[in-house]
DNA sequence: AGTTTTGTTCAAAAAAAATTGAACAAAATG
DNA sequence: CATTTTGTTCAATTTTTTTTGAACAAAACT
């Protein structure tokens, strides 16, 4: 019945099933506005322009969207919507909702800001500085059986790097307790 | 007399003039793995490992540097060198230092964390927090404007991300009170 | 069981970002 | 003032990242 599979969101049919009001395909301006503004945010996290449209999307969306509809109203792939969903799912910032009576599934953003800053402390941020603890603790036996005129140089050195690291992550948990007490 | 202006570097007689002592044209092992680890932080910054490497060898460098010698201990180009500089220099992550006798500008690394962070907040984060700040008044006026069914959920939304500036800039307050008082 | 719907995966394509290097400019040297 | 040294710029190239889309798998229908 349909040309291709893609293509079946955008049957007539289909169309009425999902809702009578205006979010049907189409954003509303505002919805357009608000998505370029998670795009913009989340390119200073070093996240890809794709989540940061499917987070907006479902952001400033009143209702759960399956990954159907997160592909026809934002234009873009099955792909990405999936890899993108999967990623905000483990960073916690989005969540699936249950509907009843459509087997697909939903999905919210998570709007509450400290849940999204320890998502990302976790998933992102805190594996860096463990491996960077790792490395530095090689950095330093290595320092220990340097020989070089320099030596005592490199330990000041690796000494301050380490300062670093204990005050950030001194941060994370000043970060952690402003924005309200979670793991 | 030199094939290629790059090559001036390498010749022999102006190694001799270099220093006498290891760091001629050659890292140290331990500067090595210095640099890689800095190499994988900025990248959690978002910026290029150039950058990283570039800071990183300044940081682990006992004197400073040239651009010349730069190039040539990282085995990058003149040009990356170049841009990198400038970058590190708007961040005040590196400042030039007289070296007399010699015309070229030499820099070292800046290693105090608090001016590292005051700069990257001002030259990557504020910005980035300024055009937000700009966007979101549009998008509060166009939510006044707004007339569909919706129009309450998207006000609420949009107060929300509001919240979310406030927080943050009162963040970046405390993590700058945290570091170290510096404007 | 066969068919359709829903969602994932991953190789290939496209897009974006970083790097190179040659041309250029400015300043210092002789 | 001609030459060399030092450093910048930017178009072209390379590398990296992101996106696409078709093939596949799993579950839900009939």
């Amino acid at each position: 019945m349909s040309s291709s599979p893609q293509a079946s969101i955008h049957d007539p049919e289909r169309l009425s099933q999902e809702s009578m009001d205006s979010k049907t395909d189409k954003l509303e301006p505002i919805q357009r506005e608000v998505i370029a503004l998670f795009v913009n945010g989340v390119r200073v996290l070093g996240l890809p322009k794709s989540v940061g449209e499917i987070y907006g999307l479902l952001f400033i969306s009143p209702e759960p969207l399956p990954l159907d509809v997160i592909v026809s109203r934002l234009e873009i792939s099955k792909g990405s919507v999936s890899q993108g969903l999967r990623f905000l799912r483990n960073l916690g910032a989005v969540k699936p909702v249950y509907v009843s009576g459509d087997r697909r599934d939903h999905f919210t953003a998570v709007a509450e800001l400290k849940k999204l800053a320890n998502g990302f402390i976790r998933g992102e941020l805190n594996p860096n500085l463990e491996s960077a603890t790792i490395r530095l603790d090689e950095l330093k036996s290595m320092a220990r059986n340097n020989d070089s005129p320099n030596s005592d140089f490199f330990k000041e050195r690796i000494r301050r790097i380490g300062n670093w690291r204990r005050r950030g992550g001194m941060l994370l948990k000043i970060v952690n307790r402003f924005l309200g007490r979670t793991t």
